[in-house]
DNA sequence: GCCAAAAGTAGACACTTGTCTACCTTCGCC
DNA sequence: GGCGAAGGTAGACAAGTGTCTACTTTTGGC
């Protein structure tokens, strides 16, 4: 549920959690009360204070934790769907379009499917990016930010390295890395709040992918190639 | 700036106005308070009552209005792009693919144009708009949700009439209208904030959408056409 | 021009809030 | 084993809040 470990103190990781809490189920982290989070979390207001200066850094707190924990394992989660994939097919993609074309669906496909099951062990931790990622704060929509354009610099760096996508323009790749991390994170709260329509929601992230690289890709010239894998 | 006309009340108009301007400058909409918004309304706090029963309601006049304002305008831009780019050209997308593509790319261009034109009018609208849609009052973001859908439905439609695209699937052409009328607002907020970006900002909303919609007609078959047209 | 309804004001109420100073408790370390 | 710092508590304060009842002003239709 919560973002976990990492930090000493008792008081500072009850308060983080207590404010995960009610940010998830209540109100946005800029409307919450200092008074509120600490009775939360079976605390003195005043203890608070020993922890943080102010809610902009409590926030600022609870972004790094969720960077931290979230990052490292979604690059790996795309490493490893990448991996059960990829076995053996290091061909370029003028020799077998059709095959590497499947290969990127089915890195996609996985992919999306281990991010919504991360998201389904730490709802509270999206619902509060998402949350202030359009939030009232600077601090925090600022850190968010920069926290998404790590994310999407790794999406970018994925498709290249993993070869997901015939050679393409770097630039405008990042753009569209930028919107596949948006999306799916948008799309994370609809996978919370729906769970009957998890399915759908999968594969709705997955059309949009293909579609964003598959688009970008012919509007850099592959158009013949990737007609020819999907004939 | 604000809002404009409809309401009849004086001070149903003052109150929406001061809780736009605190929206766009200080909170989120949730975490105002009654006598904030009736103090930078000039008004006494009692007052607030008189129009509105709590906070959601406020919201939703608000979404209301914003809705009216922007919902028709916005089609009518688009069929204003649409004119003013497809004179005479009612060839089918088999007959001259080029001509078409062309087309629907300066449909695109000059749609985005007006659209960010207006935003750049109605800032605090927006501003608000894309807050509350991932805010943390449910009755909020169902409402934006709604009105989200509503323009996705028309920009889907829109594809259609004008046919920007040869003719696709359906249900998943909605689903890439979701996409660029959400990312359209998210743009909206950047268009605001770094005025000295907008020419970029233009162009990388015009990117992202010729990807997706060329994507997704590539998916549906369209390969073939549309490198011709390309080439 | 009247008069009821709508819009706006005044004052008060109990409550919550952020923050202050002062005090107690636990823990790690020499 | 003692001591200083870090973590946690207690009580109090002025300031701000939502909402109540009661009153005044403005307005629109007859």
């Amino acid at each position: 549920m919560g973002v976990s470990n990492k930090v000493s103190a008792k008081g500072k990781r009850l308060l983080i959690e207590a404010a995960l809490k009610l940010t998830a189920t209540t109100r946005s982290l800029s409307a919450l009360s200092l008074r509120e989070v600490a009775r939360e979390a079976g605390l003195n207001p005043n203890t608070f204070y020993r922890h943080f200066k102010n809610f902009d850094d409590l926030g600022l707190a609870i972004i790094r934790e969720m960077t931290q924990e979230l990052r490292q394992p979604l690059r790996d989660l795309r490493r490893e769907a990448a991996d059960s994939v990829s076995k053996g097919t290091a061909v370029s993609w003028q020799q077998n379009p059709k095959l590497n074309l499947l290969r990127s669906m089915e890195v996609t496909r996985v992919t999306v499917k281990l991010f919504f099951d991360y998201v389904e062990d730490h709802p509270n931790a999206f619902i509060l990016g998402v949350r202030e990622l359009h939030g009232a704060s600077p601090v925090m929509r600022n850190a968010l930010r920069s926290m998404m354009n790590d994310f999407a610099q790794d999406i970018a760096e994925d498709i290249q390295i993993l070869n997901l996508l015939p050679e393409v323009n770097q630039a405008t790749l990042l753009d569209i890395a930028e919107v596949i991390g948006r999306e799916m994170f948008l799309l994370s709260m609809d996978y919370i709040e729906q769970p009957e329509q998890r399915s759908q929601i999968c594969e709705k992230a997955q059309r949009l992918i293909t579609s964003l690289t598959v688009g970008h890709a012919v509007l850099n010239g592959y158009g013949p190639i990737l007609s020819e894998a999907l004939s």
